[in-house]
DNA sequence: GTAAAACTTGACACCCGTGTAAGGGTCAAG
DNA sequence: CTTGACCCTTACACGGGTGTCAAGTTTTAC
Protein backbone atom coordinates (compact mmCIF):
# COMPACT_ATOMS: atom_id res chain seq x y z
CA UNK A 1 0.00 0.00 0.00
CA UNK A 2 1.44 3.62 -0.68
CA UNK A 3 0.93 6.83 1.57
CA UNK A 4 -2.01 7.79 0.95
CA UNK A 5 -3.97 4.22 1.44
CA UNK A 6 -1.83 3.94 4.97
CA UNK A 7 -3.17 7.61 5.47
CA UNK A 8 -6.74 6.82 4.95
CA UNK A 9 -6.87 3.49 6.69
CA UNK A 10 -5.22 5.40 9.82
CA UNK A 11 -6.39 8.63 9.99
CA UNK A 12 -2.66 10.01 10.06
CA UNK A 13 -2.48 12.63 7.65
CA UNK A 14 0.66 11.75 4.80
CA UNK A 15 2.47 14.49 6.36
CA UNK A 16 2.48 12.52 9.90
CA UNK A 17 3.59 9.81 8.24
CA UNK A 18 6.75 10.39 6.60
CA UNK A 19 7.45 12.54 10.13
CA UNK A 20 7.09 9.16 12.03
CA UNK A 21 9.29 7.78 9.25
CA UNK A 22 11.60 10.71 10.00
CA UNK A 23 12.04 10.08 13.20
CA UNK A 24 12.59 6.09 13.16
CA UNK A 25 9.02 4.89 14.26
CA UNK A 26 8.01 3.73 10.73
CA UNK A 27 9.95 2.43 7.90
CA UNK A 28 8.78 2.18 4.38
CA UNK A 29 9.97 -0.02 0.66
CA UNK A 30 10.39 2.36 -1.90
CA UNK A 31 9.45 1.92 -5.50
CA UNK A 32 11.65 2.27 -7.95
CA UNK A 33 10.66 6.04 -8.52
CA UNK A 34 11.12 6.69 -4.89
CA UNK A 35 7.59 6.14 -3.77
CA UNK A 36 6.74 4.81 -0.58
CA UNK A 37 5.35 1.09 0.30
CA UNK A 38 4.34 -0.45 3.00
CA UNK A 39 2.79 -4.08 4.15
CA UNK A 40 -0.55 -4.52 6.07
CA UNK A 41 1.38 -4.41 9.66
CA UNK A 42 2.05 -0.99 9.22
CA UNK A 43 -1.57 -0.26 9.92
CA UNK A 44 -0.95 -1.02 13.27
CA UNK A 45 1.97 -0.48 14.11
CA UNK A 46 1.02 3.36 13.07
CA UNK A 47 -2.23 2.97 15.32
CA UNK A 48 0.11 2.33 17.89
CA UNK A 49 2.14 5.08 17.52
CA UNK A 50 -0.45 7.27 17.12
CA UNK A 51 -1.93 5.55 20.44
CA UNK A 52 1.43 5.96 22.54
CA UNK A 53 1.81 10.04 21.07
CA UNK A 54 -1.55 10.77 22.75
CA UNK A 55 -0.42 9.33 25.34
CA UNK A 56 2.04 11.88 25.60
CA UNK A 57 4.85 10.00 24.90
CA UNK A 58 7.70 11.64 22.56
CA UNK A 59 8.46 10.35 19.30
CA UNK A 60 12.37 9.63 21.04
CA UNK A 61 10.86 7.68 23.45
CA UNK A 62 8.66 5.92 21.21
CA UNK A 63 11.90 5.21 19.43
CA UNK A 64 12.89 3.36 22.45
CA UNK A 65 10.12 1.68 23.12
CA UNK A 66 8.60 0.42 19.86
CA UNK A 67 11.00 -1.90 19.16
CA UNK A 68 10.63 -4.19 21.86
CA UNK A 69 7.38 -4.77 21.03
CA UNK A 70 8.25 -6.57 18.03
CA UNK A 71 11.66 -7.96 19.09
CA UNK A 72 12.22 -9.45 22.53
CA UNK A 73 15.58 -9.69 22.05
CA UNK A 74 16.60 -5.86 22.72
CA UNK A 75 15.18 -5.55 25.99
CA UNK A 76 17.42 -4.28 28.69
CA UNK A 77 16.93 -3.28 32.37
CA UNK A 78 17.24 0.41 30.82
CA UNK A 79 14.42 0.11 28.53
CA UNK A 80 12.63 -1.39 31.75
CA UNK A 81 13.48 1.15 33.63
CA UNK A 82 12.15 3.46 31.20
CA UNK A 83 8.61 1.60 30.54
CA UNK A 84 7.80 1.67 33.93
CA UNK A 85 8.35 5.04 34.71
CA UNK A 86 6.45 6.12 31.30
CA UNK A 87 3.98 4.02 32.96
CA UNK A 88 3.90 5.97 36.22
CA UNK A 89 3.76 8.60 34.21
CA UNK A 90 0.85 8.22 32.03
CA UNK A 91 -1.09 6.48 35.85
CA UNK A 92 -0.43 9.91 36.93
CA UNK A 93 -2.00 11.87 33.79
CA UNK A 94 -5.30 9.75 34.34
CA UNK A 95 -5.11 10.34 38.24
CA UNK A 96 -5.07 13.95 37.22
CA UNK A 97 -7.41 14.21 34.29
CA UNK A 98 -10.21 12.53 36.79
CA UNK A 99 -9.72 14.86 39.30
CA UNK A 100 -10.20 17.31 36.61
CA UNK A 101 -13.23 15.60 35.36
CA UNK A 102 -15.47 16.04 38.77
CA UNK A 103 -14.86 19.62 38.45
CA UNK A 104 -16.19 19.86 35.23
CA UNK A 105 -19.08 16.65 36.30
CA UNK A 106 -19.66 18.80 39.19
CA UNK A 107 -20.68 22.02 36.49
CA UNK A 108 -22.81 20.07 34.21
CA UNK A 109 -24.47 18.48 36.89
CA UNK A 110 -25.70 21.77 38.51
CA UNK A 111 -26.87 22.34 34.69
CA UNK A 112 -28.80 19.37 34.66
CA UNK A 113 -30.14 19.64 38.16
CA UNK A 114 -31.59 23.69 38.17
CA UNK A 115 -31.53 24.42 34.61
CA UNK A 116 -30.96 28.14 34.53
CA UNK A 117 -31.82 28.60 38.48
CA UNK A 118 -29.54 30.04 40.81
CA UNK A 119 -28.96 27.70 44.05
CA UNK A 120 -27.39 29.04 46.68
CA UNK A 121 -25.37 26.76 47.22
CA UNK A 122 -21.74 27.23 44.83
CA UNK A 123 -20.09 24.44 42.73
CA UNK A 124 -16.50 25.12 42.19
CA UNK A 125 -15.37 26.07 45.47
CA UNK A 126 -17.16 22.88 47.51
CA UNK A 127 -15.62 20.10 44.31
CA UNK A 128 -12.16 21.62 44.03
CA UNK A 129 -9.94 18.96 46.22
CA UNK B 1 -0.07 38.58 48.69
CA UNK B 2 2.50 39.28 46.40
CA UNK B 3 3.47 37.70 43.08
CA UNK B 4 5.99 35.61 44.33
CA UNK B 5 3.94 34.58 47.44
CA UNK B 6 1.29 33.72 45.41
CA UNK B 7 3.92 31.47 42.97
CA UNK B 8 5.38 30.02 46.15
CA UNK B 9 1.70 28.83 47.29
CA UNK B 10 0.81 27.33 44.01
CA UNK B 11 3.85 26.18 41.92
CA UNK B 12 3.46 28.52 39.26
CA UNK B 13 5.83 30.67 38.26
CA UNK B 14 5.60 34.35 38.40
CA UNK B 15 5.77 34.46 34.37
CA UNK B 16 2.45 32.24 34.28
CA UNK B 17 1.21 33.88 36.65
CA UNK B 18 1.20 36.94 34.87
CA UNK B 19 0.24 34.82 31.65
CA UNK B 20 -3.13 33.89 33.29
CA UNK B 21 -3.67 37.62 34.20
CA UNK B 22 -3.06 38.53 30.78
CA UNK B 23 -5.92 36.04 29.36
CA UNK B 24 -8.13 37.45 31.88
CA UNK B 25 -8.17 34.03 34.12
CA UNK B 26 -6.76 35.81 36.98
CA UNK B 27 -7.39 39.72 38.46
CA UNK B 28 -4.87 41.40 40.41
CA UNK B 29 -5.16 44.60 42.59
CA UNK B 30 -2.20 47.22 41.60
CA UNK B 31 0.24 48.86 44.66
CA UNK B 32 1.31 52.99 44.00
CA UNK B 33 4.01 51.15 42.27
CA UNK B 34 2.34 48.31 40.17
CA UNK B 35 2.74 45.35 41.81
CA UNK B 36 0.72 43.02 41.70
CA UNK B 37 -1.49 41.84 44.73
CA UNK B 38 -3.68 38.85 45.24
CA UNK B 39 -6.25 38.40 47.83
CA UNK B 40 -5.80 34.50 49.43
CA UNK B 41 -8.61 33.32 47.34
CA UNK B 42 -6.03 33.81 44.43
CA UNK B 43 -4.57 30.19 45.45
CA UNK B 44 -7.22 28.23 45.05
CA UNK B 45 -8.27 29.90 41.82
CA UNK B 46 -4.53 29.28 40.45
CA UNK B 47 -5.07 25.83 41.01
CA UNK B 48 -8.14 25.66 39.37
CA UNK B 49 -6.89 27.01 36.60
CA UNK B 50 -3.60 24.54 36.54
CA UNK B 51 -5.81 22.03 36.50
CA UNK B 52 -8.14 22.67 34.06
CA UNK B 53 -4.96 23.24 31.70
CA UNK B 54 -3.52 20.15 32.74
CA UNK B 55 -6.74 19.04 31.55
CA UNK B 56 -5.90 20.43 28.10
CA UNK B 57 -8.36 23.03 27.86
CA UNK B 58 -7.10 26.22 26.35
CA UNK B 59 -6.79 29.56 28.18
CA UNK B 60 -9.86 30.89 26.01
CA UNK B 61 -12.39 27.94 27.18
CA UNK B 62 -11.17 28.60 30.52
CA UNK B 63 -11.98 32.32 30.15
CA UNK B 64 -15.19 30.91 29.48
CA UNK B 65 -15.76 28.18 31.91
CA UNK B 66 -13.73 30.07 34.80
CA UNK B 67 -16.42 32.78 35.77
CA UNK B 68 -19.20 30.50 36.25
CA UNK B 69 -17.81 28.59 38.58
CA UNK B 70 -17.99 31.59 40.80
CA UNK B 71 -20.86 33.52 39.45
CA UNK B 72 -24.09 31.50 38.78
CA UNK B 73 -25.99 34.53 37.31
CA UNK B 74 -23.88 34.41 33.79
CA UNK B 75 -24.57 30.72 33.28
CA UNK B 76 -25.74 29.99 29.90
CA UNK B 77 -27.14 27.15 27.81
CA UNK B 78 -24.66 27.58 25.22
CA UNK B 79 -21.91 27.15 28.22
CA UNK B 80 -23.71 24.15 29.54
CA UNK B 81 -23.28 23.23 26.28
CA UNK B 82 -19.64 23.64 26.27
CA UNK B 83 -19.10 22.66 29.83
CA UNK B 84 -20.56 19.02 28.49
CA UNK B 85 -18.87 18.96 25.50
CA UNK B 86 -15.21 19.96 27.37
CA UNK B 87 -16.09 16.95 30.06
CA UNK B 88 -17.04 14.35 26.77
CA UNK B 89 -13.46 15.25 25.81
CA UNK B 90 -11.68 15.12 28.82
CA UNK B 91 -13.61 11.59 29.38
CA UNK B 92 -12.45 10.22 25.77
CA UNK B 93 -8.61 11.61 26.78
CA UNK B 94 -9.32 9.19 29.74
CA UNK B 95 -10.11 6.32 28.01
CA UNK B 96 -7.34 6.36 25.75
CA UNK B 97 -4.77 6.91 28.30
CA UNK B 98 -6.30 3.38 29.81
CA UNK B 99 -5.89 2.03 26.79
CA UNK B 100 -2.67 3.01 26.34
CA UNK B 101 -1.86 2.40 29.87
CA UNK B 102 -2.51 -0.91 29.03
CA UNK B 103 -0.05 -1.02 26.51
CA UNK B 104 2.69 -0.17 28.67
CA UNK B 105 1.23 -2.49 31.61
CA UNK B 106 2.01 -5.28 28.83
CA UNK B 107 5.34 -4.59 28.31
CA UNK B 108 6.08 -4.06 31.58
CA UNK B 109 4.68 -7.04 33.34
CA UNK B 110 6.86 -9.49 30.53
CA UNK B 111 9.90 -7.70 32.10
CA UNK B 112 9.01 -8.91 35.31
CA UNK B 113 8.25 -12.61 34.50
CA UNK B 114 11.33 -12.80 32.92
CA UNK B 115 13.47 -10.23 34.08
CA UNK B 116 17.00 -10.35 32.41
CA UNK B 117 16.65 -13.87 31.97
CA UNK B 118 17.15 -15.46 28.66
CA UNK B 119 13.96 -18.37 27.87
CA UNK B 120 15.32 -19.84 24.72
CA UNK B 121 12.89 -18.21 22.21
CA UNK B 122 15.58 -15.30 21.72
CA UNK B 123 17.97 -15.19 19.19
CA UNK B 124 20.28 -12.47 20.14
CA UNK B 125 19.84 -11.10 23.56
CA UNK B 126 23.78 -10.75 23.96
CA UNK B 127 24.07 -9.05 20.97
CA UNK B 128 22.99 -5.56 22.14
CA UNK B 129 23.74 -4.80 26.12
C1' DG C 1 1.31 9.73 -25.30
C1' DT C 2 -0.91 12.66 -22.44
C1' DA C 3 -3.46 14.31 -18.53
C1' DA C 4 -4.70 13.83 -13.82
C1' DA C 5 -3.95 12.05 -9.50
C1' DA C 6 -0.71 10.84 -6.29
C1' DC C 7 3.77 11.12 -4.63
C1' DT C 8 8.54 13.29 -3.55
C1' DT C 9 11.64 16.66 -0.70
C1' DG C 10 12.24 21.03 1.49
C1' DA C 11 10.91 24.85 3.91
C1' DC C 12 8.18 27.82 6.64
C1' DA C 13 4.24 28.59 10.03
C1' DC C 14 1.33 27.52 13.76
C1' DC C 15 -0.10 26.56 18.55
C1' DC C 16 0.37 28.11 23.38
C1' DG C 17 2.00 27.71 27.77
C1' DT C 18 6.41 28.47 29.61
C1' DG C 19 11.53 29.84 30.12
C1' DT C 20 14.55 33.48 30.08
C1' DA C 21 17.08 37.81 29.49
C1' DA C 22 17.35 42.83 29.31
C1' DG C 23 16.72 47.15 31.39
C1' DG C 24 14.51 49.44 34.71
C1' DG C 25 11.30 50.48 38.94
C1' DT C 26 9.51 49.37 43.95
C1' DC C 27 9.82 48.37 48.73
C1' DA C 28 11.30 47.28 53.33
C1' DA C 29 15.31 46.81 56.38
C1' DG C 30 19.53 48.80 58.03
C1' DC D 1 20.01 57.26 51.81
C1' DT D 2 21.45 52.88 50.47
C1' DT D 3 21.23 48.16 49.57
C1' DG D 4 19.38 43.96 48.08
C1' DA D 5 15.42 41.33 47.23
C1' DC D 6 11.58 41.57 44.65
C1' DC D 7 8.76 43.19 40.88
C1' DC D 8 7.65 45.58 36.32
C1' DT D 9 7.21 45.30 30.92
C1' DT D 10 8.86 43.84 26.55
C1' DA D 11 10.46 40.57 23.65
C1' DC D 12 12.44 36.50 21.74
C1' DA D 13 12.75 31.22 21.85
C1' DC D 14 11.34 26.63 22.49
C1' DG D 15 9.05 22.02 21.92
C1' DG D 16 7.01 18.83 18.65
C1' DG D 17 3.59 17.25 16.00
C1' DT D 18 1.04 18.95 12.28
C1' DG D 19 -0.69 22.05 8.28
C1' DT D 20 0.53 23.84 4.08
C1' DC D 21 2.76 25.78 0.04
C1' DA D 22 6.08 25.11 -3.77
C1' DA D 23 8.28 22.89 -7.45
C1' DG D 24 9.29 18.80 -9.33
C1' DT D 25 8.72 13.42 -10.23
C1' DT D 26 6.07 9.04 -10.52
C1' DT D 27 2.19 6.37 -11.32
C1' DT D 28 -2.19 5.37 -13.26
C1' DA D 29 -5.86 5.67 -16.51
C1' DC D 30 -7.58 6.71 -20.83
Amino acid sequence: MRIGDLSAATGASPRSLRYYEDQGLLSSARSTGGQRHYPETAVERVRLIQSLLSAGLNSATIQDVLPCINNEAIRTPWLAARLDSELERVEAQIEDLRRTREILAGLVEQYRVEPGVTTGNEVGAAKLS
